[in-house]
RNA sequence: GUUCUGGUAGCUCAGCUGGAUAGAGCAACGCCCUUCUAAGGCGUCGGUCAAGAGUUCGAAUCCCUUCCAGAACACCA
């Protein structure tokens, strides 16, 4: 248990132990750090309660506290103000120096099934793919941190338009090609397309096909066979959804995501028929489609129908996701089901929820959430294109970082090390960037200030790493532990360092990443100063020096856990 | 049109389950290298928290109204 934690449930127990009946109490990080390091509120809502003199009722507490706080005092009204006494800070702080355990409250375990990533099969990932990819990756690490089961599902979007768009410039391409040929039987024949052609297929058709009323109503017929179980443009399609995943893997991976489940909305496909038969009492008819009524009496906003078939017969994404749901909780029961999407798609996910308590489909006691997020802006405000107007790919953006990153790069540096770090200083401006903003805010994506140096910036944080681990290395001593600490910089480190356990449950509650950026920064930056102004290495005081490595160390520890939460790799040298 | 989200320093953003004097980064200006990676650190400047009214010991935070911006609103995902 955190230090925090036990603090408050000591705190607890002494209020109620006075008469009073509070469930908890907070210790705040003091904004009037010139009284103490905490500052505890507890009074005011008390006096208001009771009806009592807030400033009595913290003379109260302030009696019954134990020697474990120094500098108690009473300010204003009835802010109480503690501090912890350097013996409690260090016996405390020396059993974290390794791993993260010590510094984080662990909750009841839960099973959570993670949706993001959500690339579009046969489609290059672009900007908007990389937001579900980090947060959900990071969230998922995050829970796994915090004690509980998760599976993470890439959930590809590997049925829909998109199919049709390809087949039918397929066609165009190979007319003779018996996947065209509707009397032949046998085995289909492997096509030879690269993930390359796909890419170039693909807006061709799209760019026909909204011209030509024709050619749409062929790939929308086309889409419809597939979803039928058509069995020569499955077995194309199918080919293509392999051809492009290997592709997507790639860039998954150099983004760090690991997906324990690659599934797409194909494979609900045969849990659709099961769907059905358990919504059929709530389906009706209407304009040609099958819907379910979703809106509340409640409701003070127009809420439509899910519309579950198609009046061609078809399916749609809903129903796809109605099946991955039925399909998750046949095979996983889980607690709870979080997506991770395009906060654009909220009413949507609104809906599909909806229909799925209404019918049974998913039992009142799993939850399922939808995690919306902001989109990645230009400096105009508008969302990020490429310098033509196009859709930016994600591989380009990355590219982008990588050009600028490697500007920080140290010349003496060269060759193949020179392009790994390259590669992991990319990735990481990339994300920290990206999960530094709150989670449903839209931010202006500008690389130049995300690979500086200075400010709240992968560089930054990787380059402070860099002369830790350094200064680490070089260290002759074999004792790190924290022995005199009156030094105000260890202080203000070590105080900090005490908040990882809010910060992370701050982060799981809203299930956004920036609460975490910002402790980073926080400690780094304090960690920076305390670096500039002191000798680590050559302090002659041995308790000193010891104390000093043990505050690297420590910092060392917390940050490197924190950004493998993030997925964030680190470099030995820049 | 209805609903949702937002409006905080010149710029980009935190803070929003009400707490003491509203924060950070960047930019601008000025300091600190015989130094463990100065690729760093310190300081200064910068605010009617969109506007107005309300709730109370206390409001950027909660309620209401208005203005401005973005988004969603049935067969795309």
């Amino acid at each position: 248990m955190s230090l925090i934690k036990e603090t408050e449930k000591y705190l607890c127990e002494l209020v109620r132990n006075i008469g009073y009946d509070i469930d908890n109490i907070e210790l705040v990080p003091s904004s009037r750090p010139e009284f103490g390091q905490y500052q505890i509120n507890v009074a005011f809502s008390l006096a208001k309660e009771k009806h009592e003199n807030p400033r009595v009722i913290a003379e109260k507490i302030v009696n019954a506290l134990d020697n474990r706080f120094i500098n108690v005092n009473i300010q204003g009204a009835g802010f109480i103000n503690v501090s912890f006494s350097n013996e409690v800070l260090k016996e405390y702080l020396n059993k974290c120096l390794d791993g993260i355990d010590n510094l984080i409250d662990k909750g009841d375990s839960k099973k959570i099934i993670i949706d993001y990533g959500g690339a579009n099969a046969a489609k290059a990932l672009h900007v908007g793919h990389m937001r579900s990819a980090n947060i959900g990756e990071a969230v998922k690490r995050l829970l796994k941190v915090l004690g509980h089961d998760v599976i993470g599902d890439v959930h590809l979007g590997d049925l829909g338009r998109q199919s049709g768009m390809l087949i039918s410039e397929y066609k165009r391409m190979r007319p003779d090609s018996p996947f065209f040929d509707p009397n032949f039987e046998g085995e289909y024949p492997k096509i030879e397309l690269t993930a390359q052609d796909l890419g170039v297929m693909y807006p061709k058709a799209s760019v026909d096909a909204n011209n030509n009323p024709e050619r749409m109503d062929e790939v929308r017929e086309i889409t419809a066979l597939i979803d039928k179980g058509d069995k020569a443009y499955t077995s194309l399609w199918k080919q293509m959804v392999d051809i492009s995943s290997e592709v997507i893997k790639k860039v998954y991976d150099k983004l760090n995501c690991h997906f324990d489940l690659w599934e797409g909305e194909m494979d609900a496909f045969k849990y659709i028929p099961d769907v059905l038969k358990i919504m059929q009492p709530y389906l009706y008819e209407s304009e040609g489609a099958l819907v379910c009524d979703v809106i509340k009496e409640e409701d003070n906003r127009p809420m439509p129908p899910l519309i579950v078939i198609k009046k061609d017969g078809a399916s749609i994404y809903g129903t796809r996701d109605l099946g991955t749901i039925y399909s998750r909780m046949e095979r996983f029961n889980p607690d709870e089901i979080w997506y991770f999407t395009d906060e654009r798609q909220s009413l949507y996910f609104e809906q599909v929820f909806r229909a799925c308590y209404k019918t049974g489909l998913v039992k009142e006691s799993c939850k399922l959430k939808h995690f919306g997020f902001g989109t990645i802006n230009g400096k105009d405000g508008k969302p990020y294109k490429t310098r033509d107007g196009g859709v930016m790919e994600l591989d380009s953006l990355i590219n982008i970082i990588r050009d600028e990153v490697e500007k920080n790069i140290k010349e003496e540096i060269t060759g193949s090390e020179r392009e790994h770090i390259a590669d992991i200083l990319s990735i990481a401006t990339l994300k920290y960037a990206d999960l530094l903003s709150f989670r449903k805010t839209d931010y202006v994506f500008d690389p130049e200030k995300f690979a500086s140096l200075d400010g709240k910036t992968g560089p930054y944080v990787l380059y402070t790493l860099v002369r830790i681990k350094s200064l680490l290395k070089k260290a002759n001593d074999k004792e790190f532990k924290l022995l005199n600490i009156d030094n105000n910089e260890v202080l203000d480190i070590l105080i900090k360092i005490l908040e990882v356990s809010k910060v992370l449950n701050k982060s799981y509650e809203e299930a956004t990443l920036n609460y975490i950026e910002e402790l980073i920064y926080e400690v780094l930056s304090l960690y920076n100063k305390f670096y500039n102004n002191n000798q680590i290495l050559n302090e002659k005081d041995d308790d000193l020096r010891k104390t000093y490595l043990a505050v690297s160390k420590l910092v060392y520890n917390v940050i490197h856990n924190l950004l493998d939460i993030l997925a964030i790799d680190e470099v030995d040298r820049m």
